[in-house]
DNA sequence: CATACGATAGGACATATGTCCTATCGTCGC
DNA sequence: GCGACGATAGGACATATGTCCTATCGTATG
């Protein structure tokens, strides 16, 4: 088995794709750093987020960036635009060392009929994102930054508590205000002994003194696992007949 | 011919829904004011937007609402949750008599496998939300409530200069900032001449003004007609054979 | 080990904006 | 026509935040 099989085996995507755009995918590996997708380029294909960590970006006229999301696997980029548009709307780079399954645009196009599967999971990765990405706006558009930093800071933290974005001029650009602000509110919450960690790193000491701050900000938002695996397993079964 | 059938017939919705859907789909009008989708409702059924005017929106509980969207036919309401939650995120509520045609969610899902065309427009029309909301909170988040207010002058004025949002609370609540700063910049721009109207009416006078103030933020998001309808129209000849 | 550079940190000051209040206007219903 | 109510408008004040600057730290490279 190679290392696309691996992923494809890892990501049970033998049940959302046909074997026909299965044996389309490509694999294509990213240094930390590199650009997976940039704006702007016309829209040529699909990518599969299968190993890594990304970022995804757009820098305004008056040169400040807003960082769109933090991206773990399994995840789709380009889906967006595919349908859409002709060219790409955000920039996604590599945060680390990162793998995606590639998918040429036409490839998927021309399946379409026989990949209703893939068409029904991306539709519902794109309705999660609209919705959380409409939670996350109103959260930044409408709170203080410290109950922003806070909902950010229990969305994002594990067990652990080390948290996805460890650069905080990302972090700033994720939840809209300057860095300097930002370095404000990070002094406050570890005098207040909510962080902790050494200059720049992020951990959350205390999540209960969060809670509070953060409100049902992010809960409200979470999504269920996705509608499509269940209600298709129906299908399934009806096909086996 | 009924109702239903005029806007089928009006959006050409036999080119991407199957004729079992079509059968499925149902007429339901609704008053100024009235609720179409509430939020935290069970996604039971997918709305398509055939005539009037809507909003979506979301309370936060400081008690400041977030606005969305608002809408003009044709479009598509309770997509974004159909394959990702259990409950409807947002509520979607009439400004004008409006008319939706009604499906419901297990229809949708169960006739999934022929409906390969529905489900490409749904991925299109999330697309087009997800990146159309990601470039209006760029806006809004990162730039004064004079651009803001500006670029949404520009982008949804039509040539009378009449614009969509006639109610200053709802714009306020879509650009993200109180009334009264709101209030101050419309003041400031009935005063430069940029708009005109009587109290509480906007009307655009001087577009050209406009033009500076926004720069190229809306434009550069401008998405081009919907992939589908284009790429799928090779597919159609492929059946005939 | 020394240097360079990028990330982090904090001071000083300005301002865009929000809150809270009072006043006015326009529409609707009686 | 009158009164009630909701939308609009603007004053006063406070503050959250951004800009611009200087200083320090940590890491990588030679």
């Amino acid at each position: 088995m190679d290392a696309s099989g691996r992923y494809i085996a890892r990501y049970e995507l033998s049940r959302i794709f046909s074997p026909e755009l299965l044996a389309a995918l490509r694999l294509r590996r990213y240094d930390p750093g590199a650009i997976i997708i940039r704006s702007g380029d016309p829209v040529d294909e699909v990518l599969f987020f299968v190993d890594g960590r990304a970022k995804a970006y757009s820098t305004l006229d008056n040169g400040q960036r807003v960082l769109a999301s933090f991206y773990l696997p399994f995840d789709a980029f380009g889906e967006a635009e595919l349908f859409s548009s002709e060219r790409y709307a955000l920039t996604i780079e590599a945060i680390t060392e990162s793998t995606c399954l590639c998918l040429s645009a036409a490839a998927l196009l021309g399946a379409a009929p026989s990949n209703h599967r893939l068409l029904a999971y991306l539709c519902g990765r794109l309705g999660a994102k609209l919705n959380d990405r409409f939670t996350a706006e109103s959260i930044n558009l409408r709170y203080p930054v410290e109950r922003r930093l806070a909902s950010y800071l229990l969305a994002s933290s594990d067990d652990g508590g080390i948290i996805a974005a460890d650069d905080l001029g990302d972090l700033a650009d994720y939840i809209g205000c300057s860095y300097r602000q930002l370095s404000r509110v990070v002094r406050d919450f570890r005098a207040r002994g909510i962080l902790s960690g050494r200059r720049g790193g992020l951990t959350v000491a205390d999540r209960s003194a969060l809670e509070p701050l953060a409100g049902d900000l992010y809960t409200r938002s979470a999504s269920v696992p996705p509608r499509v695996g269940r209600r298709l397993g129906v299908l399934e079964r009806d096909d086996e007949r």
